[in-house]
DNA sequence: TCTAAGTATACAAAGTTAGTCAACAATGTC
DNA sequence: GACATTGTTGACTAACTTTGTATACTTAGA
């Protein structure tokens, strides 16, 4: 039940980017510097990000990447499903014709179950959600080390 | 989020086993037959359920594979940890350690959720009752064909 | 026109998964 | 006790996926 870097950092990336998104286009560098990730790397993760419309890029000196959207229309369950593909844990799920069990196997029903059961969590948190949980984290932190 | 062959096929095997397990024990060779899974791969997810004690072999002729617990004491989230792991999608929900950011990052506490979601989901949910639902299913299909 | 940015494609190293092969161990039956 | 039947174990490998790196290219502002 792993989830990819590509998830992870794409995650981590789209965050980033909203945590910074005040002060005009942010750069992939920045991003890729703040986040411990290759630039190179990061670059990849981005472009289906792009093409999904969560991102837009300004090309050129003072460029970089803006949100598609605002934060808070963007859900986490279209960041994951962009990044990584269906959360569906077995292809059957999906796809039913892949295996001829499909209509009448319990355990595909039990994946289904958990299928449905993860989106609705992602499905119910938004990137502007997490921009608050996020700052929120910080401020506790930064209280934290004062006392 | 993709789940391996081992926990699918594991878990199929082991239904399989529950649902065949009246009549004495059942060979291995009859589970690979019915479930599609070559004898030799499935020797291999036998092995940590045996270690789990959730099957128990008996060898020699006439021998095979019976439950090693009743069904009703079997979760179906136990049955996907031996096969294979921590349901957690990232490390760094299992082991903080990992990733000196755990302490402040808002995406490791969604992977946190998702995590326990999909663990109650499974924890909810007995080997028996895995039985019962196939059952119902193979039922209603034979119904199917009447009409 | 130079430079700072993103874009795209090809490639590759490393690790994981899925599966096979082959020798072995235990046990019931004749 | 020989033999067939069943499970056990570990070595090995082919294929695939992941995780990157390298390189050349495009766009646009100063």
């Amino acid at each position: 039940m792993k989830l990819s870097t590509r998830a992870r950092y794409g995650t981590r990336a789209l965050l980033d980017l909203a945590l910074h998104a005040d002060s005009g286009p942010v750069r992939l560098k920045d991003i890729a510097r703040r986040q411990d990730v290759s630039l190179q790397y990061l670059e990849h993760l981005v472009a289906p990000l792009i093409g999904a419309g969560l991102v837009s890029s300004i090309r050129g000196p003072r460029g970089g990447l803006v949100l598609g959207k605002r934060a808070g229309e963007i859900k986490m369950s279209q960041v994951v499903e962009v990044l990584e593909g269906s959360t569906a844990p077995v292809e059957c799920v999906t796809n039913p014709d892949t295996c001829n069990r499909s209509a009448t196997c319990a355990v595909r029903d039990l994946w289904v179950e958990i299928k449905d059961t993860v989106d609705g969590v992602m499905a119910s948190l938004t990137l502007a959600e997490m921009v608050e949980r996020q700052k929120k984290k910080e401020e506790t932190k930064a209280e934290m080390y004062f006392i």
